[in-house]
DNA sequence: CCCTGATTCGC
DNA sequence: GCGAATCAGG
């Protein structure tokens, strides 16, 4: 099946309705996504709105080595004495200086507070003498404070904040 | 593994 | 011009 005016017509109309290519390729009939693409890309129509990365205009972080490979998330560390509290994880990251430990530096007693993005290079832990739980006093009254302040939000809100950390 | 668009390149 | 193969991502 060729591009006749008509499919043609029919493809930039529903290509700028923001349908996803295979979805137009679908619809059309007769074509493959890759070919509603490349269509697309010759009819020089191709910035759009999209569903899927919309995300940002962010540039693309050049990514010089990936040498070796990074220690993974941070293993929570069983706490089997402490049964009052069931270690609530941090409910989100906080802006703050970075810590003064690294995944590799930090100690059993030092606060297991994360600080910044774990994805990343810049992440560290608070690493302050550790106090109550995992964390350091300070950090203790952050994580557990909300899990208490948001018992009247239902626990949807909590679960899926912390679904990240398990 | 599902999906997204982008690019390449032989046809 | 076409689109499969491939790439780079979410």
């Amino acid at each position: 099946m060729g591009w006749t005016d008509e499919r043609v017509e029919n493809l930039k109309k529903l290509w700028q309705d923001g349908l996803s290519a295979s979805q137009i390729a679908k619809q059309l009939g007769g074509v493959t996504r890759n070919a509603v693409i490349g269509k697309v890309h010759r009819l020089g129509l191709s910035g759009r709105a999209t569903p899927s990365k919309p995300a940002r205009p962010v540039f693309k972080a050049p990514r010089p080595q990936r040498a070796v490979a990074q220690p993974a998330a941070p293993r929570r560390i069983a706490e089997p004495l402490v049964a009052q509290a069931p270690v609530p994880a941090p409910v989100r990251y906080i802006d703050e200086a970075p810590g003064s430990a690294t995944v590799l530096t930090l100690g059993a007693h030092m606060c297991k507070w994360p600080i910044g993005d774990p994805s990343t290079d810049g992440f560290t832990f608070c690493g302050r003498r550790q106090d109550d739980g995992p964390y350091c006093a300070e950090h203790a009254r952050v994580a557990y404070q909300p899990a208490q302040a948001k018992k009247r939000s239902g626990p949807n809100e909590l679960a899926r904040s912390l679904r990240r950390y398990i």
